[in-house]
RNA sequence: GCCCAGGUAGCUCAGUUGGUAGAGCAGGGGACUGAAAAUCCCCGUGUCGGUGGUUCGAUUCCGCCCCUGGGCA
């Protein structure tokens, strides 16, 4: 019997951090990350990771477990995050699944298909090929060898049309083929997704305060360490917030400016976000905004019977 | 009080020699199967400040009024 999963999800500074830290008090259980960037060590102030007295307060699982260069997947996540659960549910605690981050997320409830990881010497030769021919230049490649996914992908969406290419170098399939009878059917736990949902403007001021405070709190700082210790190419780097503080290090953009970059993409993060959510399976917008008692009570009430 | 310059999309502005208007930014929607905080696609109707007038027709020309800058008293 699989454990039963409480899902807290939701577009980044909707409150998920402090809502799950107040059920999994209340319920003796245990905090389980979905999000693609707190996985680093050291890349802390930028991704918003819980505070110490926050990961004090609760156990918290995934977060601050790989380190900056050592590849990550969404796939290793799915792994990784299934001896979590079963251990913490082993102990008889009630797990909560907390993260921003979609595709994880529906992956360790839905399933991934069986294709070949990553292939870094492919990546790195098609990226090059891009740069100099053009992405649409790598897409015709894709085109020749699997045309039903080149048919699916714009010319431009680069991501993609590589990992489309790995796929068929690693195994001479197409894409299209792994892909056909998956479509996220399995379900691999009982589970209730929540997604917090706050007014727009709500939400960006939210995202706007907590950008400036990150700068406040020495973001630029962090990503100068970071790069003094040899991550500045890691992937987390590439994420926002740090993009902009690493552009003020490089001399690119000013403070100001990449303070006022960092919200913006942030915004434009969360958006995507809840495109997401908006379509997940299963998933219920929790309308209102930041939780009160009555709204812990409610969702107590409905999980710890189901647990 | 007088003179000048403006009032057009959320913002900054362009423009219509009179036929009800378009850029940038902001913003919105969408896609997403081992990089996902990544990567990519799509989207511009707004009392053209208000009100009278001229005109077949006014956001455009004229009068008056209101508002915002700046200047002079």
């Amino acid at each position: 019997m699989k454990p039963f999963l409480t899902v807290i999800a939701g577009p980044t500074a909707s409150g998920k951090t402090a809502l799950a830290i107040e059920l999994a008090r209340h319920a003796g259980g245990e905090i389980v990350s979905a999000d693609s960037q707190q996985v680093y060590r050291y890349f802390d102030i930028g991704t918003a990771k819980p505070s110490a007295e926050d990961l004090a307060a609760v156990p918290h699982h995934l977060i601050s477990v790989v380190e900056p260069l050592e590849p990550f997947s969404a796939a290793e996540y799915q792994r990784r995050a299934d001896v979590t659960i079963e251990d913490i549910a082993s102990r008889g605690k009630p797990v909560f699944v907390v993260g921003g981050t979609g595709m994880y997320l529906r992956i360790l409830l839905h399933g991934l298909v069986e294709a070949p990881g990553a292939d870094p010497a492919l990546r790195a030769e098609l990226e090059a090929l891009a740069a100099a021919e053009g992405r649409e230049a790598v897409h015709r490649k894709l085109a020749e060898v699997d045309p039903e996914t080149a048919a699916k992908l714009p010319p431009r969406d680069l991501v993609r049309t590589i990992r489309a290419l790995e796929i068929h170098k690693q195994t001479g399939k197409p894409a299209s083929e792994f892909r056909k009878e998956h479509a996220f059917a399995a379900e691999r736990y009982p589970f209730r997704m929540h997604v917090l949902s706050l007014p727009r403007e709500v939400l960006y001021r939210r995202i706007d305060e907590r950008t400036a405070a990150m700068f406040q709190r020495g973001l630029v700082d962090e990503v100068r360490e970071l790069i003094a210790r040899g991550y500045g190419e890691a992937a987390p780097m590439r994420s926002v917030g740090y993009v902009q503080a690493k552009a003020v290090v490089d001399g690119k953009l000013t403070v100001a400016q990449a303070l006022q970059q960092a919200a913006q993409e942030t915004r434009r993060y969360a958006k995507r976000q809840l495109t997401w959510f908006r379509k997940e399976a299963g998933a219920s917008f929790e309308d209102g905004t930041v939780p009160d008692g009555g709204y812990i009570e409610a969702l107590m009430k409905e999980h710890v019977g189901s647990g």
